[in-house]
DNA sequence: GCCGTTTTCGGCCCGACTGTTTTCAGTCG
């Protein structure tokens, strides 16, 4: 069993207890484990044979236990006995805002509820209000919730919130009555998707910056209003929050708002053991104690900016993309926070399509475009005879490209150079779509899977790994061929193909396609200590497309990219070098 | 169930909001 399948199994115990009424920190600790097991850079089997699971912060001795038995034998018996004891449509009601483990456990235990249709019923009977601990309210609301859950609550790729995100901001940030203005939760921390933006201003004047900001044209609906809080419905079906906070307390507001909720309960507990409470208002000493050193250093001064609180703790400051609880806590504390990668550093760009295959624009006008972008150089890779379904080139129209490319460089017609590749289909054998001597005749290759995606986990990476020690591989594409929000990873086991591009020199592509971002963030940082290489590509069927950097720029620095870790950073010159030497 | 600058027991982030009940439990972010 994988890691994925494991830290799935561990995150439903949680799920479970939580609906058997069980203590909270239980329910917390196999969560925790749940994540530490997904965020696992290593391979897990590796780990388990070690007997080093213990050493993984979140994992004790009965979870160690558990996670082997799934590993090894892909059971556990636990697991088993404690589903049967709960009805599976609970697990669903949890779905429902309003409704927490205690709630369901009483309407299964007092009214036999089971799944949302019977809770659906239960209530436009009147039987909810009927019963201790609920009421009419409640009732009502577990109605309309229902209905909302059922009509929103999607989440939305990063690229489309950012759409209107900035304008909206902008023209919250030109209120007279707003003095600071800033988007927090995971839009700053630049996930790869968002649930709804929250937006918090400062302002001394609340209640009208309130009343303007619920009748703007593009609020589509009111969903609440308050003096300092208030949720509306985008048109586009994007739920944005406004808070006011007064200025004093904005960057204790601001950090707590970024989250994400595992980082500030990590700095939360570093703010302990110093002797104060860290909270959205800001700092203050821990009540009951003796009054620390730490505690005495207060100052109004230490609140007025996130660097200051984070100096406070002893920290370096963290910038919003780091903070995942992935281990910049302790980097933070040990001084050791990275430059993050920028798309000031980046200076052309790589997996490029054309009008000769499946792009929408022609080589001349993607050149055009790269040049007015002042990169240096642009990698052109169309797809290959075995992605029909992308118009994928035959030999001879590639060779026809091949020279049209070279025929345009040699020209000078545009600044910006251009390099000869291809997108190669990797076979389900594991081999590419051409052969090494067509292969030999370009500035680079990148291989990718097209098809085939249901291959179990051990052949799927097998016929990857074959394809990456081709000599003249130069770049893995979309490594898991995820579709967020649409399409699954396939199976294939990524420290695996990880070890195995180190070993042959091969670049992976973060591909900048804001609905795949792939090889996923989480798994940057580790292997690109390894000395794994990260190409930020656009995988641009379009002119507009070549933007898509941006949002690989974004990703990389959640991955903890730094400039020196991105290929596509190298000048020119230096990437004619590399090439040559592949 | 995990963990240790309060170290093998007794904590575990913190506060707002809601709805119920009349002092608080449950849920949420």
């Amino acid at each position: 069993m994988n890691k994925h399948e494991v830290a799935h199994i561990l995150d439903e115990i949680g799920t479970l207890l939580s609906l058997k009424g069980e203590n909270p920190f239980k329910i917390r600790a196999y969560q925790n484990a749940a994540r530490a097991v997904e965020n696992l850079s290593e391979d897990l089997q590796v780990v388990v044979d070690e007997e080093r699971l213990e050493e993984i912060p979140g994992i004790g001795k009965k979870i160690a236990l558990k996670i082997t038995a799934l590993v090894n034998t892909g059971k556990l018996p636990y697991f088993e006995k404690l589903k049967k004891s709960i009805p599976p449509g609970l697990l669903d009601l949890l779905n429902v805002p309003g409704l927490g483990g205690k709630k369901i456990k009483a309407l299964y235990q007092k009214l036999r509820i089971k799944t949302k249709k019977d809770l659906i019923e239960a209530c436009k009977k009147g039987r909810i209000a009927r019963l201790k601990g609920f009421g009419q309210k409640t009732q009502d609301n577990i109605l309309s919730n229902i209905a909302k859950i059922e009509t929103y609550g999607k989440r939305v790729y990063w690229w489309d919130a950012e759409k209107n995100a900035q304008s909206i901001l902008e023209e919250i940030a030109s209120h007279k009555d707003v003095s600071e203005a800033e988007i927090a939760g995971s839009f700053r921390r630049n996930l790869e998707t968002v649930g709804d933006l929250d937006i918090l201003v400062s302002s001394s004047h609340p209640e009208k910056v309130m009343e303007w900001f619920v009748k703007r044209p593009w609020v589509e609906k009111v969903l609440a209003k308050g003096p300092t809080k208030s949720s509306v419905l985008l048109k586009t079906g994007l739920q944005v929050d406004l808070r006011v906070i007064p200025k004093k307390q904005f960057a204790a507001a601001l950090i707590y708002f970024t989250g994400s909720k595992e980082h500030n309960i990590r700095i939360r507990t570093k703010a302990n053991i110093l002797g104060v409470t860290l909270s959205e208002y800001g700092l203050e000493p821990l009540t009951g104690a003796r009054l620390k050193k730490a505690a005495q250093r207060l100052t109004p001064k230490v609140l007025s900016t996130e660097e200051a609180i984070y100096k406070f703790l002893g920290m370096k400051f963290i910038p919003p993309e780091l903070r995942e609880d992935m281990g910049e806590v302790e980097a933070a504390l040990k001084k050791k926070i990275p430059e993050l990668v920028e798309y000031k550093d980046i200076k052309g760009a790589f997996h490029c399509h054309t009008t000769d295959s499946d792009g929408h624009n022609t080589l001349q006008e993607m050149v055009e475009a790269a040049q007015k972008l002042k990169w240096q150089y642009i990698g052109i890779s169309d797809h290959s005879k075995s992605s029909f379904q992308a118009n994928g080139m035959d030999e001879k129209r590639l060779f026809d490209q091949t020279k049209r490319i070279k025929k345009l460089n040699g020209s000078k017609k545009f600044s910006t150079y251009v390099f000869a590749g291809l997108e190669c289909d990797i076979l389900l054998n594991g081999k590419l779509d051409f052969p090494d001597r067509v292969l030999k005749e370009l500035d680079f290759v990148i291989v990718s899977v097209h098809r085939s995606f249901n291959l179990d986990e051990k052949t799927m990476t097998a016929r990857i790994i074959k394809a990456i020690e081709n000599p003249y591989t130069t770049m893995l594409g979309h490594l898991t061929g995820r579709l967020l929000l649409k399409r699954d990873a396939y199976a294939v086991n990524i420290p695996k193909v990880i070890d195995a591009c180190i070993a042959n020199k091969v670049i992976i592509e973060l591909n900048a396609s804001p609905m795949r971002l792939d090889m996923d963030w989480r798994f940057w940082h580790k292997a690109s200590d390894k000395g794994l290489k990260c190409s930020i590509n656009p995988d641009a069927h379009s002119v507009a497309e070549l933007e898509y950097v941006r949002a690989g720029v974004n990703v990389a620095r959640k991955g903890w990219l730094e400039k020196k870790d991105i290929f596509n950073t190298l000048t020119l010159a230096k990437v004619l070098a590399y090439l040559k030497k592949r």
